[in-house]
DNA sequence: GAAGTTTTAGACAGATCTGTCTGATATGCT
DNA sequence: AGCATATCAGACAGATCTGTCTAAAACTTC
């Protein structure tokens, strides 16, 4: 047999990212939760202080593989339109991948009170989108940076609630185009 | 007193589309329902065969909302183009309202089974909300009526997500803008 | 091999939530 | 008045879910 048997820790934050993102993090149970993870019940709380930590380095999870993503894109780009565009292409393998069902922050803050683990999650993430757009707006040299910056933010959103809710893969590819058509439009300082 | 002491199905259904969109239809309990609605448990059962069924009528009355609005603001207009933009116009006026917290249907089916009464509502208003668009870019004469509407939708879910998320209401602004914009530069088959 | 850490299986407590049931009471119609 | 419908208050059942606890076993590390 495999001598891969990781330690309870890990093998609970992959069950936890496969469930939770697949069915949502009020629907799964802690039961559910162990008897996929392959651990005792004891395992989960000696290793997380309860379920709501389970859920946050879930999202801590999705949200690290996210900026990894959209660097990766991003890597050997100098222009800063052309990063802000592979933050699309970034987008259009998220939705890509098999077993997509939408925003893990959306989803998992849906119907969540403000101020929990879930809606933080969703609100790092979206910050840290909105700051990026808007920094590299300001490099390109934009007179109105976040005006631009938030028109793509639109896009973005669009792109994401579309693909899912529509099963669309080619809501990116529109939102894309039309973030260079934004791009391309609106004015810019001379350098 | 007021001798307007509405039937205790009204009471509910009020009760229902104040706390279930306020507060998800996950979060909020029949006792709280009860309370709020200031019935006995017992007059939720003889009105409804249970939650569900009160979640699906307080969905189906969002829907109804919905359509009246964008065809209170589609009223008087004749060019298909012009009503496309009253979309927007319409939600405008939704987003702008006080308590708003996002697409109720949304919200609703974020973490529901498919084929639960959630995500059948989800689905029926955004199949309406497709076609009509759709329809109207037929009636436009655009060369592509498809690949314009779909476009739209983007920019509308865009704009709802977006507004929602970030609170930022001028989000539909930029999405009508964007919408003129794609409405103008898309070829249309001389007539 | 001894000591400390990690994991196991599962019973159990406590909270919560949907839905049922009862029996009395109120309301509206004829 | 009389009868059907609607509502009331609340106890109760049954399911589910998070989290605790226990006592033993396995694994690590020195």
């Amino acid at each position: 047999m495999a001598s891969t048997k990781l330690p309870a820790r890990q093998r609970l934050l992959d069950a936890a990212d496969k469930l939770f993102y697949a069915e949502g993090v009020h629907t799964v149970g802690i039961d559910r939760l162990i008897e996929e993870a392959g651990v005792a019940k004891g395992s989960l709380f000696y290793n997380f202080s309860g379920k709501d930590d389970l859920v946050a380095a879930y999202l801590e999870g999705r949200d690290r593989q996210r900026r990894e993503r959209i660097a990766r894109f991003q890597q050997g780009l100098g222009d800063p339109v052309d990063k802000l565009l592979a933050i699309f292409d970034a987008l259009q393998e998220t939705v890509s991948s098999p077993g997509w069902r939408g925003c893990p922050f959306a989803n998992a803050s849906a119907e969540a009170l403000p101020g929990s683990v879930e809606a933080e999650a969703l609100r790092a993430f979206r910050d840290w989108l909105s700051n990026a757009m808007l920094s590299l707006c300001e490099e390109a040299g934009f007179v109105e940076p976040a005006g631009v910056a938030a028109r793509l933010r639109l896009l973005y959103d669009g792109a994401v609630s579309n693909s899912n809710l529509d099963a669309q893969p080619e809501a990116v590819g529109w939102a894309k185009e039309l973030a260079a058509k934004v791009l391309h439009d609106s004015p810019r300082a001379s350098e």
